[in-house]
DNA sequence: TGATAAACGAGACGGTACGTCGCGTCTTTCT
DNA sequence: AGAAAGACGCGACGTACCGTCTCGTTTATCA
């Protein structure tokens, strides 16, 4: 949908605070009633092209080679790389202001995330078999994820080993 | 400082998309120039608002008890009460939008949860005594306020022992 | 026919200004597209429920007694008499103005005061009885009608005797 | 005022149904907002646009030569031959129209036709010195102005003798 | 103490974007 | 096949705020 194409293009340009309406009208060459009449708002313009695939890349499905650690480190190091490559820290927290703003972006960010309930599923499974111990798995998944989002707001830097550094602390040996 | 009293008032009404420089100087029967006189910014009102402690308030030194699960527990726990009550779930995600959107309202927070650095500071302390193991301090309370903040974007439930099994979780023997 | 009334209807509730497309089209119960295929436009519709006889009412055919200066301003008296009724200033005035904007209108307008030939025919005939002296009749059926219009714009009060004042003036003894 | 010479160059080009708010506040390099702040509407602009001189010259003030009928004529031909150069038949018509919308036009164009005042004082004076008999001097102004915009309505052509006859039908005497 | 200047409240200004209405054209759906 | 329904691109509406810019009017200093 030109809509949504037009919306990703101009969110990935602007960020969400600079993402209207009549630009989206524009770029996608529609009249604003046409947005109006099928979205509500800016935010379910994001939410949908999020849902779409169109604004976010697949983060990364988690690997499963039986070594969950070196799965989750692997999986974790590609969110981190993508972060790092320059303009993405800037996606990112328009992501998490659009989410802060909207509770339609935030499910659908985390459901883009879908590795939120992968990864989740996944770490199941390794606590089933005894890989792991018994643990909080969504918490885990939402503190592996909340120190990324945190790290980006405070705009602190991130070095090769944070990755490994926060899996590891997180999976360690109980 | 009447402006900035009349940021947090509407900061906590409105919420941070709802404040406009308009609604501040009206509140606060200034003219829009007197505060542009001395910020340059909405960002800069609440950044400012919350250094001088008006938009939250002080998260909770964590106590010093020489149980450093039971003092983290504590620490967590206040804040998920704090974010429970009502309104306060909005509060929160309202700076992350901030946060988001301008680095010194970001710094701003995360100082004024200088318990970031406080509680880096206790946990450097119990992995200095031995009390704890060696430990990624600054990734480890990311992943404990991240979690939290995650939380707050997706909206989801937060139950009575949510601090308890995520430090459980983060500081468990390795 | 089902769009004509409605476009009477709404051009006698809401005025030339307040009569759209859309509103005809919902009040008959009709697809726009019905509308345009047979009028290309607001003032088609009006010019020929105007010919209809369906915005206005048949203006007083005028008698012919003899008396040239009673039938007219008895006539005339007529005319005053409707427009002085509530409601009824208003709708010429939104006949001025939709005459005024559209040449057809004008004409249906004129011609539906048929009266203005019928008015002429009956004063040259008088003239050519010799009941009274030649006179331009056209002018003097545009100066009786443009009369009331112009006092109809200024929005100015018609007395009582503002027809058999006017009718005096214009047929006095030469 | 830069908005009234807008409005006014704009009326002239494209009437008052072209005339939009939009259009001039581009036209006079103006924001929408300061107009309104002034003007409650198109209309008002007009109504002041009129009493400002900028949209209708003056209509030709009457002279006084002693001798009404040549007087009256003499008016009456130029008020002819200014709506019949080109163009101009459309100004009235559109003057009109904005007079049927709304009362403060219609004062503002009747005042400019300040001549109204004036010739009924002319005339008021003529049939105090016996120059010519009672009449009803309103009526017979309203009638000369009238036919005019009645012609102008009807879109009839006017002839070399109009204004001619026009008077002196209206003022031959009794 | 009286002038003088800074900071102030008020709010007008040129703009951008909002969300809505109606235009005239077009496409789909049902009869 | 023809009509209702209504989506579409478009242009204008009237409003909310933006950040800048005068305006007088307090204050507050120091000559």
């Amino acid at each position: 949908m030109a809509i949504l194409e037009a919306t990703a293009r101009l969110f990935a340009e602007r960020g969400f605070d600079g993402l209207t309406m009549e630009g989206v009208a524009a770029e996608a060459g529609v009249g604003k009633q046409t947005i109006y009449r099928w979205w509500s708002s800016r935010s379910a313009l994001v939410a949908e092209g999020l849902a779409e695939g169109l604004i976010m890349p697949e983060w990364f499905v988690p690997a499963d080679s039986g070594d969950l650690r070196a799965d989750l480190t692997l999986w974790l190091q590609n969110v981190v790389d993508f972060i790092g490559r320059p303009g993405n820290d800037a996606l990112l927290r328009s992501l998490v202001a659009a989410s802060a703003q909207d509770a339609s972006v935030a499910v659908g960010f985390s459901e883009r995330l879908g590795v939120l309930q992968l990864l989740g599923d996944r770490m199941q499974r390794a606590v089933d078999t005894g890989d792991i111990d018994e643990l909080p798995v969504e918490e885990l998944v939402e503190a592996m994820l909340g120190a990324v989002v945190v790290r980006a707001l405070r705009r602190g830097p991130v070095d090769d080993d944070f990755a490994a550094r926060l899996v590891a602390m997180l999976l360690r040996a109980p």
